[in-house]
RNA sequence: CGAUUCAGGCAGACUGUCGCGGGUCGGGAAAGCCGGCGCGAGGAAAGUCGGGACAGCACAGAGCACCAUACUUCUUAACAGGAAGGUGCCCGCAAGGGCAACAGCAAGUGCCACAGAAACAUACCGCCUUUAGGGGUAAGGGUGAAAACGCGAGGUAAGAGCUCACGCAUCGGGUGGCGACAUUCCGAUGAGGUAAACCUUAUGGGCUGCAAGUCCAAGUAUAGAGACAACGAAGCCUUCGGGCUUCAAGAGGGCUGCUCGUCCGCGUCUCAGGGUAGGGCGCUUGAGCCUGCGGGCGACCGCAGGUCUAGAGAAAUGACAGUCGCCCCGCAAGGGGAACAGAAUCCCGCUUAUACGUCUGGGUCGUAGC
RNA sequence: GGUCUCUUCGUCUAGUCUGGUCAGGACGUCAGGUUUUCAUCCUGGUAACUCGGGUUCAAAUCCCGGAGAGACUA
């Protein structure tokens, strides 16, 4: 079954409660410009999702309006690639809270962030699947 | 035609694909389902500097503080806003523009460093006079940001508004103006500055802000434990209603900041310790916008008709591609560019940011022609 | 979103209410001295009022506006 190239906000982080708990359990690793932020998480009560939260900080943007244009570029890039890793969710009925923090202090171009985003979402499915042996060793 | 100035407008348009937030309609038992239609950032959305609307709390009253405003008339829901006008200063050849904390140091107090004799009532040098002590004198000197109305003449022992002409300032009267004020009118006076120093005068001001507040659901705590104290005690007087004194208690809190006053209220201390999740409303029809007519120099006001134009909530309004228009480079093909900047309860202002941008209209100056 | 506060040498600060007399001190840094040398110590220098206007004879200080930091508030 295709994946859809939509955002709907069942697959954004917004409560206070998750971004809490993805920050304090979750692991992280750099692609520039992204600070990445993840954690898998077993919940057979609903569908998989794979969930999305962008930062970008006050410090690095003081002007609003470039802060929402980096946020948007990143939420389109990473709508356009999130299909491979939803593939790897559905296959072991996992889903995923990841949270994507702009690290860079200038505005890169979509067809770059297009490009990091295509890494990104690369290594988090490696990072699954080395976590995924340790657990099933740590089950037997 | 060029330069400049004032007023006002604009803040690229369209198509396709994918996507987001509300709304609405249809299908579906329902859904994180499917489909259609329609709406979705600004002139400053910004700064949060004024002022309101709205909301909660408070409000017997009085006084004192505190804060704000400060030329006049008008305008507005209101304002430290706006319009027109007056006065002073500054910029510009001009048209025109900018600034004013433009009430009061002729109510009181303070301050005016250094210098200087002296910084607000005083004579250092000098000049005149006198035997001397002393007296008169602000013309000259030096100091300073500021020093006795200025300048000329008369006058005098020397001088001095002491007198006169011209001018300056303040006050009073007259005249003009609704008024600020003006004045080629008349008279009087001639001893600084500073109120963005305290202050005086006049006017105004409750406090807090949508994270205000409210509803649903759930929960509940003036809970619990310990210690101490305790529903007053004693005495005196009495007209038997009560009053007075001493001891104990008199906690804590509201009424803006304080005081008076007033109200709630009735143990105190210690230990230990619960709670703030989530969802709905507030939330967009409003001092609204557009057009026309009328009134007013103008800000603005009145009437008529039309119109509905974002409403999120870890927070939507986007990405890519193409076409056309604008600007720059280039003979051309073609290449490049498009500012400041993102709603958060809502309005009215102000301030700041903004392209060597562009359009419309009025004025001034210069050049050329008629 | 709302309500406030602050900004002084390279760094930390005093002074701001109440305007004036060299903007003071510590650490740093530079030069010299002391020492065989280094450290310590001594002497001297260096260097600042966040920016733009205004009031005033005179502004770090008073007033207005901008910029940049920070705090509080469910």
């Amino acid at each position: 079954m295709a994946v859809k190239e939509n955002l709907p906000k069942y697959e954004r982080i917004c409560k206070e409660n998750d971004i809490q708990l993805l920050f304090d359990k979750g692991e992280g690793f750099s692609v520039y410009p992204f600070r990445v932020v993840f954690l898998f998480r077993r919940d057979e009560s609903r569908p998989v999702t794979c969930r999305l939260l962008v930062s970008v900080s006050k410090k690095r943007f003081h002007h609003a309006f470039k802060r929402n244009r980096v946020k948007r570029l990143i939420r389109e890039s990473w709508r356009k690639n999130k299909a491979s890793l939803y593939e790897i969710c559905q296959k072991d009925n996992i889903s995923v809270d990841v949270a994507l923090v702009y690290t860079a202090t200038v505005i890169h171009s979509y067809e770059e962030l297009f490009k990091k985003m295509q890494k990104v979402v690369h290594d988090l499915a490696k990072k699954y699947g080395s976590s995924h042996e340790t657990h099933s060793k740590n089950a037997r």
